[in-house]
DNA sequence: ACACCGATTTAGATCCATCTAACCCTAAAC
DNA sequence: GTTTAGGGTTAGATGGATCTAAATCGGTGT
């Protein structure tokens, strides 16, 4: 059996991997579990001896096939319970991510089929990203891409926003930031930030480049008139 | 803050508090949370020094009102949450006990008060086991007597069935034992056991001693004809 | 090539919850 | 009243997750 924070850890390093892609260094964990290196040292050493990640000292770790598998179960759990949370409890899609994390490693097997079922095995949670399938099957991570690498004039469809922060969540859905929504890029600043005119609100949207990056659109299917 | 662990330790004691009165021993707890005594011993060390016990070495402790408060947000956590369960999840009464437990520590005031919310602040749970109100005053216990308090040809109410194995209450399901049955009562043997004939099912039940303990009932409000 | 800086690991300590073994108290039996 | 059996507590160890301080690695720049 694995220990939460065992989980955390691969959970972490699944999504670290996610958006740097090849191998994650102690620190970048560290500061995504607000713990200091030498804790992530001594923890990467037990799940390498699990066979959970493959370590290279000094150089960083990546999951195992087994640590991966761990780690789209506890992810999961997390996007199937905002999924449920915001359909069945009334939540905000600002608030579900605190929640999540809190229950994912207490549910059992069964509880997470009820809640599937329950919301008809969604494919998606409310910030737009994927719910690995039950077989826990790696899913394409590539949908989307940031939108700060579009250009002004640009019309794009938003797909995820995977930000977590309740201030900046709720900041982006009263300004029409939200998945599914039409975004025309008004401007991409030279230091990154990105203005926008959602399909949802009359005003334009700015976005600095830390939020802007978590913002995940493709481009319109069909271009408009 | 209080640890999960910590948490479990003040429900055990309030739960023993319920069926027994007074002061609880050590190896009750014991027991109860599968440890071994001395670990209960230093347990209740910690939380007589949070002022959440008294104790008085070599003769066991009872609840603060602090701690007694803190048991009783746990037991409201247990309780809804079954109650959640069956209601929105479909869950048999006999399996939510388990998963409640695991949930009870982790979820937050505000789930807490939806849940309470889509249940219509709910009085009981699923076994008829009062859930504590909001504000956590402390509810009256006294309802019911065991139904080994009553005699042949006595016809009782079932008001709550406070056993929390899933093979017992399955059993008990079956066999028509569940809060608000009537029980008419057709003998209770020397050592104990209970034979009845419940309003819902064609045969007999005889409940062992230690099953009959955990079912409390009522004497009929009105005699029948 | 070499030195240096920043990041990583090693070393050693702490706190929590748990255990076993050994000791000791309380209450019941005589 | 003494004894004794059974349960409670003390002592000391373990394993998990964390920290700080100190040592060490590795790539960068000259």
């Amino acid at each position: 059996m694995l220990s939460d924070v065992m989980e955390d850890y691969l959970k972490a390093i699944y999504q670290l991997q996610g958006e740097h892609e090849e191998r994650i260094k102690t620190s970048a964990i560290a500061d995504a579990l607000e713990v200091t290196s030498p804790t992530v040292t001594s923890m990467l050493e037990k799940l390498e001896e699990r066979g959970l990640v493959d370590r290279e000292k000094y150089r960083g770790v990546t999951l195992t096939d087994e640590g991966e598998t761990v780690a789209l179960e506890v992810v999961r759990h997390h996007r199937l319970l905002e999924a449920y949370l915001t359909e069945h409890l009334d939540y905000d899609w600002s608030e579900v991510h605190a929640e999540a994390d809190r229950l994912e490693h207490h549910i059992s097997e069964d509880f997470e089929a009820r809640v599937a079922d329950a919301l008809d095995e969604p494919e998606v949670d409310p910030h737009g990203s994927p719910i690995p399938s039950a077989d826990l099957e790696p899913p394409d991570r590539s949908a989307g891409k940031s939108v700060t690498e579009f250009a002004e004039g640009d019309v794009v469809v938003v797909e995820e926003v995977a930000d977590h922060d309740p201030e900046v969540l709720s900041y982006l859905a009263t300004h029409g930031v939200e998945p599914g929504v039409e975004l025309e890029i008004l401007e991409v600043a030279p230091f990154g930030m990105v203005t926008a005119r959602s399909s949802e609100t009359v005003d334009d949207v700015s976005l600095p480049e830390g939020v802007a990056h978590h913002v995940r659109v493709t481009p319109l299917p069909q271009a408009e008139s």
